[in-house]
DNA sequence: TATGAATGAGTTTTCATTCAT
DNA sequence: TATGAATGAAAACTCATTCAT
């Protein structure tokens, strides 16, 4: 009630909450057209003020997307770490790691189509986001650990290249987040759980079948 | 499918063979960086001339990457249009698709990055890249159809979503362009031969195994 | 000379002292930066606000360096006239001015030094600084007719161009503002004396002429 | 006459003569309005050519004073080095330094008008301008041995302070740079013996001490 | 064919200023 | 009085494109 706590809470929050709102147009705009097509006035026009005005908020177009992938990017890394401390064996892991993926996809949607798209460029031209390759790394060997252990497990194939494996799924499960909508024919959860069956046992009809 | 641009002569003159050479160079520079944030200085850089050079071989940077893409396309369609022209069965043709579609992939590297990430801004910024769209949306429909005769004969699952399926495909494989090197670790061919195993059978140990 | 604000009851209200302490911080930082290279922000944080609160104390940017030149000019002004009616020699009023000089620019520091570098620019960027232009030529006027009386009454060397001479001084007398530090290793009086022992046994004609 | 010739030489020349002839006119518009208060238009009108122009020639405006800076400060500290490597007495290498010091505002008029009103800002504003605080730096250090030598040996006064005597020669010499018209009613030359005319006789030691 | 200087429209960014609270 | 989000005009800078040589 008193203005002293307005500051404290109120104020912080509504400049968080503003900032918030302002990414999520940018990052709608910069996954439908691509970051360095977009233009600043296209993502002020998205967010219904004007140019000039994101720089309120944002020191550059360049921090916006910093932003947006580095949020996602911290999302997704609990998550995954949830998971590997969860202590399964390599297929329940597996199947874990790609819920998780379809969960983070669904919540980060256009930060994840930024992430695919742009990653090598940003990479390449601000030293700021080498971060993305060092998760990229990190993503890679977290699987390629999995499906080794999988594969002396007896739980996974070993007569596939592990890496191939890695890139396969990788590919297969995130660049669905080009194509997902929320609140489509399917659910998050659902195309998850097709695309699990499709990793594991093929498209292939069973003999038994 | 995509407009055709032939010497008025027929032949492969020196001019075709500069031409091919500029475009091979800008394939791999919008490849990597992206088609928008590209320039053209960049393009001619990595061709060893002058910026202003370029445009005494092409009307615009947009005229380049339309070559580059209508020159894949014309590619990939005859080759999948010889494939289904054998009349063979859904399986064996979804295997020939799929060589096929790593054989262009090796063929036309650069274009396919760009096919994958610049369609949508370029369908959606100029009319003239409206086959894009119909490309697509026919190799869309090249699949269901396949996918449909599979199940129906009993070659592929019935309890898979088939747009599900087609995308999961196209996206494992395609994607692939972006990762994959000529002359690396695996041939093109062996890539695809793995891939056609984990799509068909899954990656998990058989129970047998 | 130049425009008065005065509180229209001529108490030196909590207001106009509010006015001053702000002028003070735009001062310093007009001073330090230059003022086209400062920002309104960094006179408000200067002074410890926010930069839209700047605007219910003055107009605008330029408000503020006017009040700070005119009321250093006044100042100025003031002195040189007490100085001019007390009918002294040539040479005691020079020494007099000097001496002026150098507590104005104690009293003024921040005003001197934006006066000195940024006249020619806010002369010619607006009209309402034309009285920098007047009083720049009044004071030309009165140091020319002192130099022609001191040479006239024999107390001043007559083989100096006396255009030259007053640049001289003035240059040198009025660029001190720039280094001179209130409270350092000499008084604004000390560094008085010594500029007037150097100028003056240049200038003045030697015992034996 | 060899197209080959005409790129090693003439090329190169003929671009260094048309960054020199830029350079020109940025500095004087530079001088002119201050550095911060001018707009890249500006110089650009004053050169006859469009804005975006002269990112052809220069990085940035910033890239343009620095070069601008670095050219002055170069031919000056080749001149002083020359009259310190000249070996002369205390009193005669004053003459020479302010002599020097007049040539060179003569030739680099502008760039010294910049230096003077633009350095604290620049310092204080880019890294990359540290070496102008380094050559006022060296600049002082320079003129304070010259005077403590003087002194040593009796050839200038010795009851003035010796900083002070610096800024007092300092500020009255190169601020000149700030009225002199080139081909006005006094040549440089002129200037500079009337200026130390006056400077000696004042720090000199008197024929009676 | 290629060069390189220039164009000019458009982009990112800055910043004095306004105004509802 | 002060805040802080926004405005909007102008600034710095970019870059596809042109054109005389």
């Amino acid at each position: 009630m008193s203005p002293r706590r307005r500051d404290a809470e109120g104020t912080t929050s509504a400049r968080a909450v503003r900032r918030a709102e302002l990414l999520a147009a940018a990052a709608e705009v910069f996954a439908g057209r691509g970051y360095a097509a977009t233009t600043v006035r296209e993502v002020a026009d998205a967010a219904g003020i004007l140019g000039g005005s994101l720089y309120y908020h944002f020191d550059s177009k360049e921090s916006m997307v910093e932003e947006i992938l580095s949020t996602f990017l911290d999302d997704m890394w609990a998550g995954f770490d949830r998971v590997l401390d969860a202590g399964l064996g390599a297929r329940h892991t597996l199947e874990a790691l790609i819920a998780e993926s379809f969960r983070c996809m669904d919540a980060h949607r256009h930060a994840v189509v930024i992430y695919q798209k742009e990653s090598p460029y940003l990479v390449a031209t601000w030293e700021r986001f080498g971060y993305l390759a060092d998760s990229r790394q990190r993503h890679e060997e977290m699987w390629l650990a999995l499906l080794e252990r999988g594969v002396a497990d007896g739980e996974f194939r070993s007569d596939l290249d592990r890496p191939l494996v890695y890139r396969f799924i990788r590919d297969a499960v995130w660049v669905a987040a080009s194509w997902y909508q929320p609140g489509a024919r399917m659910s998050a959860e659902e195309v998850a759980k097709q695309y699990l069956a499709m990793v594991l046992e093929g498209i292939q009809a069973s003999p038994e079948d």
